[in-house]
RNA sequence: CGGGGCGUAGCGCAGUCCGGUUAGCGUACCUGGUUUGGGACCAGGGGGUCGCAGGUUCGAAUCCUGCCGCCCCGACCA
């Protein structure tokens, strides 16, 4: 076990949080809920960053940025968007600080400096953007408009937890309109589309993707489609939304266009975003009692060489081996690094570069200089093996791919060995309390009924899979028809 | 917002009940030396307004009053 990290089936909770600090990801900032991402943490952020930006230019989308501030009456202009955020809003009154003169050394809120209509910080950026669109188009020669944009946003919670849940978090949101709703429709999706197949990809997180019950639905979509993910404890997470808006948000900022045939209509919306919660999803999917395990693909760094060493002459014979397999990775875009630093033992490395999820580890020594061989050990299983230094880029080039797989297919397998159909209410019951994970029940389609549930056992319905297999049955709990299974769990 | 906990060196903690040497331990850090195939060892060293503000006392990390902050569990939420 690493050093002081808690084992995950003591303490799920107290895992995660100190897996997080002690990887070096996270920490709490002087600021209440808010966290200071560190710059290993901010790196894996920036691969993802990476690989959805390209995503998202790849099926025609355009970044572009919007302010932090939304004045209050923009913000109320979506009346159910406006409620559904009321509640949690960081809000902007005063402009100006001023000297206290009572107490020397001291600032306090100018009274002066009120302002005449307060500033709510963005929980999401909806109506500043709709009220932008509106300015932007005119007719069907201007849609669709596709555009993204990567931004901090603050929902003041109650409760946080590093990555799950801060009151600041950073995501991007992407605001799309559109001329007809199928063409609104199948941008939706299409995103959600995208959200899975990286969560899949490039985080090796397998997804369940669906449609949220009408109370778990964005305020001010009409649809909300979602990629839910299992987490290691039994929990479901959230890993992704898509909404179809309808023209809701058109409707409340007037926002119409011209069509062919010189008809004025509003126009048809969408948004859907990730955030850094999908950090908290890799670490709690993949990760173990040691540390961290991170996918190749977003590993800031792929493998480490580790050399093993007495006085100056091996390290320099070691060294020249080290650089020529360095080379020879990076020419296959791996990125490596070359720990000779003799500040800390090979076994004090060893365990550090496990806590921190590095997929493979390259152990060089005068046995091996001798020998003409390497040590290799990969994160993912711990398997350790010694072969001719001639091999072992060609080797490690594999075990990228190997590794992204195993872990993909290891949380695949986890997911399905805790997805369970019920068909009643104890059995429902029973499941939550014993393994927990996604389970898969009959329901009445009512809100009345998922409401009940949720207060009885806090499971929620995670989604209707888009997989939606018609299946005649009756609902668990209120025992009226239902045409298929949902998803539940208890969720992050 | 309810319940619990915490605030003492960069980090992790003891000391507080029962006031009394120079506030201590682990780790990290600095110096020197020996080490290096799974979190090395020895010796020496630096680092503290004990969360803040009042009060009691000859004397307060310790007792009293007030305040502030953070964390965890729950309700709410991405």
């Amino acid at each position: 076990m690493a050093k002081g990290l808690p084992k995950r089936s003591e303490d799920y909770s107290l895992w995660y949080n100190e897996l997080v600090k002690k990887a070096d990801l996270a920490e709490h900032s002087s600021v209440r809920g808010c966290m200071v991402i560190k710059p290993y943490g901010f790196s894996i952020w920036e691969k993802m960053q990476a690989a959805l930006d390209k995503m998202f230019k790849d099926t025609g989308h355009s970044n572009a940025y919007f302010p932090l501030f939304v004045p209050k009456n923009l913000f109320e202009a979506e009346e159910k968007n406006a409620e559904g955020f009321a509640k949690e809003c960081a809000v902007v009154t005063h402009y100006r600080l001023k000297n206290d003169p009572d107490n020397k050394g001291k600032l306090i809120v100018d009274p002066d400096a009120k302002l005449e209509e307060e500033l709510v910080v963005r929980p999401t950026s909806e109506a500043v953007i709709w009220s932008t669109y509106k300015n932007w188009i005119q007719s069907y020669r201007d849609l669709p408009l596709l555009i993204n944009q990567w931004a901090n946003v603050v929902r003041w919670e109650m409760r946080t937890r590093l990555f799950l849940r801060t009151a600041e978090f950073l995501w991007q949101e992407g605001h799309t309109a559109h001329a007809t709703k199928n063409e609104a429709v199948d941008e939706t999706k299409q995103m959600l589309e995208v959200y899975a197949d990286f969560a899949e990809k490039h985080m090796a997180l397998p997804v369940l993707k669906g449609v949220k019950s009408e109370s778990e639905r964005f305020a001010g979509a009409l649809d909300t489609y979602c990629i839910e993910a299992l987490m290691q404890d039994g929990k479901a997470l959230q890993a992704g939304t898509s909404h179809f808006l309808g023209q809701n948000f058109a409707k409340a900022f007037d926002v119409k266009f011209a069509g062919k045939d010189g008809k004025e209509d509003f126009v048809w919306g969408t948004s859907w975003g990730v955030s850094t919660r999908l950090m908290g999803a890799l670490i709690m999917a993949h990760s173990d009692d040691e540390g961290l395990v991170l996918p190749p693909k977003l590993a800031p760094i792929q493998v480490v060489i580790v050399p093993i060493f007495k006085g100056e002459e091996q390290l320099n014979a070691v060294s020249e081996v080290a650089h020529k397999l360095r080379k020879e990775l990076l020419t296959d875009d791996i990125s490596v690094k070359f720990d000779d630093r003799d500040t800390s033992s090979p076994g004090w490395k060893f365990a550090e570069y496990e806590l921190k999820g590095v997929p493979v580890r390259v152990a060089i020594g005068p046995r091996d200089l001798e020998n003409g061989t390497v040590e290799i050990a990969r994160r993912d299983t711990k398997e350790k093996k010694v072969m001719p230094i001639t091999e072992a880029s060609g080797y490690i080039k594999q075990l990228m791919t190997d590794i992204q797989e195993n872990i993909y297919s290891r949380a695949l397998n986890f997911r399905t060995d805790n997805t369970t159909e019920v068909d009643t209410y104890e059995e429902f019951k029973k499941v939550l309390d014993t393994k927990a994970g996604f389970v898969m029940a009959h329901w009445d389609g009512t809100s009345e009924t998922e409401n009940r549930i949720k207060e009885e056992t806090k499971a929620t319905i995670r989604c209707i899979p888009l997989n939606f297999k018609e299946e005649a049955g009756k609902c668990i709990y209120s025992g009226n028809k239902s045409e298929g299974r949902v998803v539940f769990a208890r969720a992050y």
